[in-house]
DNA sequence: CCTTGATATGCAACGAGTTGCATAGCAGGA
DNA sequence: TCCTGCTATGCAACTCGTTGCATATCAAGG
């Protein structure tokens, strides 16, 4: 629905290629929006048709040829256009609530193995806490001046970062709980 | 990918029709897997056609007749072989956050209306945490004795409940920081 | 009596998203 | 020299998920 306006976004933060846009959504864009390279080139090549975007090639030496994109006055409009609608409630799909559950109908030794799983995602998730708050301290200095864009960007990160907090102490509650039921 | 096996478990702590099924994924379920009654009404047949459920229909007075559903010893093993598979990381669609960045690009007007929609937004999850926050005092009192399944199923509420009041409290810095941008 | 609303199930069409595979240039190491 | 790996793009096939619509029973209210 709205990968779309996710690379609108993208484009606007720093025009770029669909390989250096999938990029972006492993690491930043894609704390709140996955995407598939495959999805993104699809998606692009419908944008340029509909005049969201322009695209030039862009010869590179060293490397193979590129194709940029950014984002044109059209594009812009669709954007604001769809920011002005309501948010939509996101859909919810969470693997590890559903095994916790499920938990309940496995014996002990299920129970233990969900256990281990448990301390790898959440393993996981240390470092991704971890790399947040490096990302943090580089991009958003105690003190540096910080224009609307790079403020949003800021607060968009702390709800990274607030996400993985919440998520590290829940994951404790639930390996306590899960080795309750393992004496 | 795992709607069935969120259909499973929810079958194993109660058997029951699609319909009754799409209610509990709108309420409990749905905190952690979203569906549709079409998808899962789709989903249902075909697991009844894989022997992963048994189905049969039951009249009843004063409604249409239903056809309820309970989990087969093979759905059971298929579920618990899916509990030993790893936990995939979940794939995260945050509209609201595309918004807060996107907000960069518009003007004044735009992020005055993106204030309300926030405000919008928050007062939903505020009524979501009271209705967890309800539904714990009353599944799950203090000093209630609790079998395994009981105390998984408060865990992924604890769950939600701080998810809930994690997104609340974001929000709250996104208002303020949204607003700093408004004199 | 007629409308509205809840229960209960379903089809058809479409759009979104995933998976597997293919290609091609060049860098760097064994 | 050959293999691996990174940059860079793409097709084809498939599954998943959403939207709009349709149907039928019965209760309750105006």
């Amino acid at each position: 629905m709205a990968l779309e306006h996710a690379i609108l976004v993208s484009l606007l933060e720093q025009p770029g290629s669909g390989y250096e846009l999938a990029r972006r959504f492993e690491r930043s864009i894609g704390r709140f929006w996955t995407a598939t390279h495959q999805q993104i080139y699809r998606v692009l090549k419908r944008m340029e048709a509909d005049g969201w975007v322009v695209g030039r090639d862009v010869g590179q030496d060293g490397r193979p040829d590129k194709r940029s994109y950014e984002v044109s006055a059209a594009g812009r409009e669709t954007l604001t256009e769809w920011l002005r609608e309501p948010v939509q409630p996101e859909a919810v799909r969470h693997d590890l609530a559903v095994k916790i559950r499920g938990a309940a109908f496995d014996d002990a030794a299920g129970r233990a193995r969900l256990v281990d799983e448990v301390r790898r995602y959440r393993a996981g998730h240390e470092e991704t806490l971890a790399r947040y708050l490096a990302g943090e301290r580089r991009d958003f200095p105690a003190g540096g001046d910080l224009d609307t864009g790079q403020r949003l960007q800021h607060v968009v990160l702390r709800g990274g970062i607030a996400y993985e907090r919440m998520l590290l102490d829940w994951l404790d509650d639930v390996l306590e709980t899960l080795l309750k039921g393992l004496p």
